[in-house]
DNA sequence: CATGAATGAGTGTTCATTCAT
DNA sequence: CATGAATGAACACTCATTCAT
């Protein structure tokens, strides 16, 4: 009855340290950081790694899956928020938090075609929507803005720092300012594309 | 001074070759095009490809320097323009432009380290320099924004929509409107960090 | 002497259960099947199948010896036949037949130095001199055919047919019709080479 | 002009340094001797025998196409020998050696997709067609048996021996003889399935 | 000066086997 | 006695780079 749980403490304590250290590996190494490595700085050999993640791909996808699903969470957490505008520019906040901690945008693209992923960011985009309709009602944004505007925007301050050869850790903060002032209503300027739909 | 022309004709041909083959090979399939791949397209055996760039890193930083070279050329040509705000938005639409017809963002970061990138990196800065300058004199950008945060957010509307599944030829120029209208003064609010220097 | 046997009825259903998922396993899949696949068709855990069989040798080597008792038996059951000859021949297709159903060939390649395989392939050895004995004397087979060319050309007409690339489940009858007209008296001529000893 | 003959020569050695290594290296080893060592054997390194051989299939499937195809010519060579019998006899004597030297029969069926080998297959199918052909008019062999039957059984007589641990290297030719004495029109009994198409 | 054959370290992945639970 | 997590050696295959021709 609970003779299983115990075993699976050594298992799950594993499949978090090869998280952990496959994001710390993709992050200083990019999406061609070895398997080996990975396995190396979570002190557990090779094959471990594959009998948590099918695949190098499925690995990246787990990843992913965890970073948007904590976003999807802090969305939903700042949907009943008082004030629409500020809490988008928080979750604009933690967005940009959570990415320059660790610059795994890469790994996004290169899951786009797992199943997983697009389900967990179709969650986010739904409380995103949530968000940014709160956002319109109250003014806080100009009303051409969607939320597939505000999702693909959202890793648009980290990976503008990410050019300069110096890191500056709170530097997004300042592109994300910009940005945000950018999606006002103030002294829009009309938009010459449609949004897009899906993200 | 007559005896390598000729010989020269070839080379800067095959050199030339090279180039675009790997610009292509690059932009279809990533940093990991392979070099025997670019020798393929561009019709030359694999260890031409070595003559011409003593390594794969080299033959990328070439592209990138390419890319940043017809930038600043750009930029110089509208450093003299009539009205500051447009020519500003017509580099970022050029760069931008550019930036979309090959992907090769991931380059840059790829060949950071080349002291040949910054060099023309920092060229393609004081042409920037002129035109922000100008920009900020006719009122056309907020003040509190620097030459080098527009080189920075140079790249952001592509790289934004490179996160749509589905490629939208044109939807940069959504992103880069509404980031435009961020370096706008009007409706700016304070910058919650210092402009960085250097690029 | 009484507190095993429940245990046993388990283990030794478990026992079955595995190697009849090996025999299914390495038909499908060759040689190299998996062990986790053997295992998970047997209904048990990976680590079961080393309880039972050493190694994945030993278990190979197991269903190799259990397949040579079956034609012991088989030969042991025929060697009082009222027609000699009609015995052999019903044997060879016996064990043709056996050896159709499931392509194990390649496995008794792969267990040949293991004792108990020897062992119990000096059993069939015997009881096929038996059979071949009693048909030298009806004057069924050439006399200068032994037992171990019956045992060595045992698997041949199947070893023939596996050889096309459409599976024709019966075809091999043809091959040991054929082969059998070669070991009749009729029309017999001179062997080139001496019998072998042991098989 | 000929200016490449003389890399290519070293280039050749190789080619046949491998071929030469990998049959040796798969008749020792099986299916699953490794490309590594094969490479070791030919004394090459291993990223050479895959500039040689695309894939590990790839240079089964040249291993087997050269026989075959050796045994086509050997097939024409005899299509014309004054005796059809003995000229078949011949044929299978040939083949039966040439397995013997090194048992590649398995090559044969893990190659069995690729289209080279079926073509050069088609290829012996339809010289042993003439020299069946001939054996037939001249009554060396019963007229039950076709050229398909022949191409299925020529591997026969070696695989049979393959059974034995110590190896006997003519034995062959005493199950060849038994088999090829079931051939012959004197006493053959009728044949229970109908001979198969294609091989 | 161009070629492309050779290299060998590296990759992701598999799997028989061991052993703590 | 069964489990399945962990191991690590092995595998086929890739690729930037070198160098004899």
């Amino acid at each position: 009855m609970k003779s299983t749980p115990t075993v699976r403490a050594d298992a799950a304590r594993n499949r978090e340290s090869l998280l952990a250290a496959a994001e710390q590996e993709f992050a200083e190494r990019g999406l061609s950081a070895s398997v080996a490595d990975i396995a190396r700085r979570a002190g557990v050999a090779k094959g471990t790694v594959f009998r948590h993640f099918a695949t190098k791909e499925d690995l990246i996808a787990s990843i992913v899956c965890a970073h948007i699903a904590a976003l999807t969470e802090a969305a939903r957490r700042l949907s009943d928020a008082a004030d629409p505008g500020t809490a988008l520019l928080e979750f604009l906040t933690i967005a940009a938090d959570q990415r320059q901690q660790h610059d795994l945008t890469f790994l996004q693209s290169a899951s786009e075609s797992d199943p997983r992923v697009t389900e967990v960011r179709d969650e986010l985009h739904s409380a995103l929507g949530t968000l940014v309709g709160r956002a319109h009602q109250s003014g806080a944004i100009r009303s051409d803005v969607t939320e597939t505007d505000v999702f693909l925007l959202m890793c648009a301050p980290v990976h503008v720092v990410e050019n300069l050869a110096a890191p500056k850790p709170l530097l997004w903060k300042r592109y994300l300012a910009i940005i945000f002032d950018g999606l006002r209503p103030e002294g829009a300027h009309p938009l010459p594309q449609p949004a897009p739909e899906l993200a």
